[in-house]
DNA sequence: AAAATATGATACGTATACTTACCATATTGA
DNA sequence: TCAATATGGTAAGTATACGTATCATATTTT
């Protein structure tokens, strides 16, 4: 048999678990969380925070998603009461998205601890290794 | 408003950014490859080619998936043709898991494939970039 | 050996994720 | 202006991913 590569070392298995580490940690410090919100929808409502009133497209592309699984966030943000979404009458076409008062009460609780969390993804590396991976990191996605 | 972190720096969503890019290269270059598999389907027929007659929990383990979704996995695997799947007959719990003949040539092919994909996904860091990238991804991960 | 416990697999429910196709509405160009 | 094209949203289909519950079978404990 031909030896194939260790897949434990192949940076597509890696970052897998990595991320599956990354959903770990988030969902786990959720738990004790006044509002349960998976990443996404953190991401979401965070982005609607700063900038009230873009459509579903333009949310998608600001976090990095397609419009359909877009679209399945918002609906189960709108249903849990935390997000708004009223027909543009600019653009007929385009559903306009906004924080409730629950919403932004909601994102103001949840946001230090989804802050604190961060760290804890990384832990087993030290502060100046955290630093150095945060930097390729970002220069691997293109930021 | 009390100004939050940025999205875009925490650790969480820039790893569900690379594993992104990870599955966007993956599928990509499936797509031209003689059988088209997910990085899942991949990673089980790699571990199946090197430990034969494990069950699907320890298959789960190994890979580090959960059994409830490798029970999908290996479905859609023995539906392709690639697995068989068999009642141990000391432990009639479990079901042993085995490459079919074509599964063992499904793997032979899209192995180099695979291996070559790899670099691509890390593909804006230099070679010692990279390098340094996955050290610190192993480390994170507790490998 | 009977009871308690553990473990492999599956079923069900929830939530991503993405592709393709389609409908409605806008914009562009001939 | 009317046809061609682009874009926002949704629907349907596929494949992860994981938690919880349940069933079948083993193992352990009493």
């Amino acid at each position: 048999m031909t030896s194939r590569d260790d897949l434990g070392q192949m940076p597509g298995h890696l970052i897998r678990k990595l991320n599956q580490r990354s959903t770990a940690v988030f969902t786990e410090r959720m738990k004790s969380a006044p509002v349960e919100l998976t990443s996404v929808q953190y991401a979401a409502l965070d982005v609607l925070a700063r900038e009230p009133g873009i459509d579903q497209a333009r949310l998608a592309s600001l976090i990095a998603y397609d419009r359909a699984t877009i679209g399945e966030v918002v609906k189960r943000l709108e249903k849990k009461g935390l997000v708004a979404r009223q027909v543009n009458e600019e653009d007929r076409r385009a559903r306009t998205l906004r924080l409730t008062g629950e919403g932004e009460v909601a994102l103001a609780r949840v946001a230090p601890i989804v802050a604190a969390l961060q760290a804890e993804i990384l832990a087993n590396l030290t502060q100046a290794e955290q630093a150095q991976f945060l930097a390729l990191a970002r220069k691997a996605v293109g930021a």
